[in-house]
DNA sequence: CCAGTTTTGGTTCACGTGATCTAAAAACCG
DNA sequence: CGGTTTTTAGATCACGTGAACCAAAACTGG
């Protein structure tokens, strides 16, 4: 009844989100939202709200994303360790990529944000909930199946594999070496 | 010959250092640093450069300061997996404090600058390194007293214990339940 | 005392920033 | 056509920001 909108919002959402994602919040100014989305500055606001708006919009648009593919991951058919193997050898993938990534949008905005801002907290926490939910699922059925060691309940034993994973990424960042990053996975692997 | 300085060096670097810690780098204005230290904006800029510089400043302070905490709980004498335990268990109290704490600032640099300016960029790599030095060589020291696993060489185990100890850290902020920690820590010491 | 040097304490400058405002465009309905 | 609503396209506002500028203070040496 008014005029069309003339943006995609998934569209627009992804690009906001690779550039939040990019520079993080505080670098990233309104005007290089409106310039990377094609949008002007009034546009924006009227269709998303505020800058921090945005913000939450594309760590949900990152849940959508991202976060289904990593429990997609860990929810295929097959043996769990593979399962957890691939979810890794994605993220090395990602934080080895050239230009050099950005590593994973969440744990960035739980660094910038999420102390001083409860909604992107929450944002944070849904994430890591869901993925850690996922591989809970997935090692508790490695357990029952005897492929994995029942040695720690799945609880203890998935933040245990979260540990590493989170480690990885940050690893990833001062020792870009496929091989021992690879080596990393492959003994954590072994021991489960 | 000039007229002499009113502030402490050590003081206002460290003040600083908090303060980039706490805000990151781009949320810290140079008005706010002034204010943390006491120092007006001109005495600040003219004791120690621009807002990068002041921030290199604060990450080799760092490096004097945590860094050196770090190396010396590895350096230590005494089982190997005590140092390795009390790196992890000082890790755990920093990030489990009250007010929440900011995780380790070198982290925090590497995903907010690191990518974009090649000197921070050089001082993050350099506590990393550090930080794998000291640990492989307490490691390769546990291999030769038959105290640790030789099932892989001293740079392999030293990747994989520094991904369980930067993981531990991004798994901190999300899930503060001390004993959770502490079990991760104890698994991967155990399977050493 | 004066000149020179360094530091301090403010002030100001030139932009950049998030957000607001305004008018026109694009649609629908009667 | 006029009225209404939503969206677009710009422009502008009120601050905030990093850094430069200026004068006075505090020291030294001749």
């Amino acid at each position: 009844m008014g005029r069309p909108r003339k943006f995609d919002e998934t569209r627009v959402l992804t690009a906001v989100m690779n550039m939040f994602w990019q520079r993080g919040y505080e670098a990233t100014s309104t005007r290089d939202l409106a310039e990377t989305t094609g949008m002007g500055l009034s546009s924006l606001s009227n269709a998303f709200g505020d800058k921090r708006q945005l913000y939450l919009r594309a760590l949900r648009r990152y849940y959508e994303t991202n976060t289904a593919v990593q429990t997609e991951l860990l929810e295929q058919p097959g043996p769990v360790k593979d399962r957890v193997r691939n979810l890794m050898v994605q993220a090395i993938d990602i934080d080895l990529a050239n230009p050099p990534s950005s590593g994973c949008l969440i744990i960035n905005a739980s660094i910038e944000m999420a102390n001083t801002d409860p909604e992107v907290a929450q944002e944070v926490r849904r994430h890591f909930t869901t993925v850690e939910r996922a591989l809970r699922a997935a090692l508790a059925e490695g357990q029952r199946s005897g492929e994995i060691t029942r040695d720690q309940d799945a609880v203890a034993l998935t933040h245990h594999v979260l540990s590493s994973y989170y480690g990885l990424r940050v690893l990833a960042r001062v020792q870009p070496d496929r091989a021992a990053l690879m080596n990393v996975v492959d003994t954590m692997l072994a021991k489960l």
